[in-house]
DNA sequence: TCTGGGGTCCTACTACGT
DNA sequence: TCTGACGTAGTAGGACCC
């Protein structure tokens, strides 16, 4: 069942729009009590990781998400830097997305932090007063259940409610009265309205139009001279602040992909062959997981130099065969010139379907192909096996030790890894201790619920 | 300074059938 | 028979988002 209202010109500002502060850090900060207040950057450690979050306290020094995890080590050396959890941002998630639900049956998740919701279709709210009130309810809420701070936008359409919530953070409300939209709008730089990157920005910026208000000014035919028929369209309305995109509460999945960025450039062909094979068996195990299949393969190489080349393949008919995925891609990466090394890999399907080419002839040939992933995957690399040892303690992550109790990981290397013993609970910051890497009484641990008492279901 | 991972959408080009 | 117009599908790349 697809829920979506009809788009229309709403007079109420009944679209609210949810961001949460931070959210990754500061899940981090409400599970470890000593990262609480300090600057805290989540995101890839490898010699080739980028920020996905950084706290406020980490914004401080210039870190933002994106930003190359060296030159944030450069602004921020005394940060608390950790690998993200995504299994229990996942679970804190849900139970915000469940809040959200209990308010409307039309709720579109953008990401794991990110949502509109429809007041109106509920009758959650119909007027600026009522919609206030459901947004400051919401935020109690999210903090009583999940301990985090989420900011709240409400307007008449889903731009707006992304702008104002964005005005709001962090940890605030913004309510855009209809009717004050163009004045508001008008001089903002042109990087407010969604859509426009830094190569539109650029576009438009050599075109002397660096404010919404110089958008609308252009005209409708000047922006679709200069950014094309679709995007110029677009963005002139974004630009009247007209927005009757409804909000959609189940999306389609189009694609499922993987990919690796490798800490050292490869070079040797037969190794990229290998990588390209696993990549394969991965994105399969995830179609399969999500009961998908697909009929166009599509191989992602970036090349030593950052250039990026995509190929692809259409097959006759959805597959979410291993042996058949695994084949295609091996055929689009003989069509690639890899000479000179290739920092990322990657292997995606789309053209999904829910059947495969082999259901319509028979379930027996589906069945076999289940078999198929698990007795002949490409096995792990020795060396990655070693290096899973080490990858068992990751910063950030939770332990338990028999003597000491719940921990989580600080640092690991040279055979030793340091944890400090505290709960989401503690009224203090724990104390730190070291262990070798192979201690028989220390083992990874689920992480505990951000709220005393609350129940988290398991998260890896 | 040196750029992740997982997506969506748009555009331009080519091939092909009618 | 040749040519152009048109729609559609496939392919590649780019921009953008979180």
């Amino acid at each position: 069942m697809l829920w979506c209202s009809i788009g229309h010109v709403r007079n109420a500002p009944t679209i609210l729009h949810l961001d949460m502060d931070a959210f990754f850090a500061s899940v981090e900060q409400a599970s470890k009590p000593s990262l609480r207040g300090k600057a805290v950057i989540v995101g890839g450690l490898g010699p080739r990781g980028v920020v996905a979050t950084a706290s406020y306290e980490a914004r401080v020094f210039g870190v933002h998400s994106a930003m190359p995890m060296a030159q944030a080590r450069r602004l921020a050396p005394n940060a608390a830097y950790l690998v993200p959890r995504f299994g229990l941002y996942r679970l804190i998630s849900e139970q915000v997305m469940g809040l959200l639900r209990a308010l409307s049956p039309l709720v579109e998740p953008l990401s794991l932090d990110e949502a509109f919701v429809d007041l109106e279709a509920a009758g959650a709210a119909w007027d600026a007063p009522s919609a206030r009130s459901v947004g400051e309810r919401l935020r109690a809420d999210i903090r009583a259940v999940t301990a985090l701070s989420g900011s709240v936008g409400l307007a008449a359409s889903k731009m707006l409610a992304k702008i104002a919530s964005e005005q709001a953070k962090p940890d605030g409300l913004v309510l855009i009265e209809p009717g004050t939209e163009r004045a508001m709008l008008g001089p903002m730089p042109v990087r407010t309205l969604p859509g426009v990157g830094p190569a539109t920005g650029d576009h438009l910026r050599r075109a002397g139009i660096t404010t919404v208000e110089e958008i609308a000014e252009a005209g409708e035919d000047e922006l679709v001279r200069l950014l094309g028929k679709a995007h110029g369209h677009g963005l002139y309305a974004m630009a009247l602040a007209h927005d009757e995109r409804p909000v959609v509460a189940e999306r389609e999945t189009k694609s499922v992909s993987v990919e690796d960025t490798y800490d050292v450039d490869i070079h040797d062909r037969m190794r990229v062959g290998l990588e390209v094979q696993r990549l394969a068996d991965r994105c399969v195990r995830r179609l399969r997981e999500a009961g998908l299949s697909g009929r166009t393969i599509v191989l992602k190489v970036r090349r030593y130099d950052f250039s990026t080349l995509t190929r692809s393949e259409t097959l006759r008919g959805p597959t979410d065969d291993p042996a058949v995925v695994r084949e295609a891609a091996a055929r689009l990466l003989d069509s690639v010139d890899t000479t000179g090394g290739v920092r990322l890999l990657g292997v995606g399907v789309s053209g999904l379907a829910d059947f495969t080419q082999e259901d319509l002839f028979a379930q027996a040939a589906a069945e076999e192909g289940a078999d198929v992933l698990s007795e002949e995957a490409v096995p792990e690399p020795v060396a990655e096996q070693e290096a899973a040892a080490e990858r068992r303690w990751r910063a950030g992550h939770d332990v338990r030790h028999a003597e000491y109790g719940h921990g989580w990981v600080q640092g690991s290397g040279l055979g030793r890894v340091t944890v400090r013993f505290e709960t989401p609970g503690s009224l203090v910051p724990g104390r730190v201790r070291t262990f070798r890497v192979d201690d028989p009484e220390l083992e990874p641990a689920d992480p505990l619920p951000l709220v005393p008492g609350d129940r988290l279901g398991s998260a890896s």
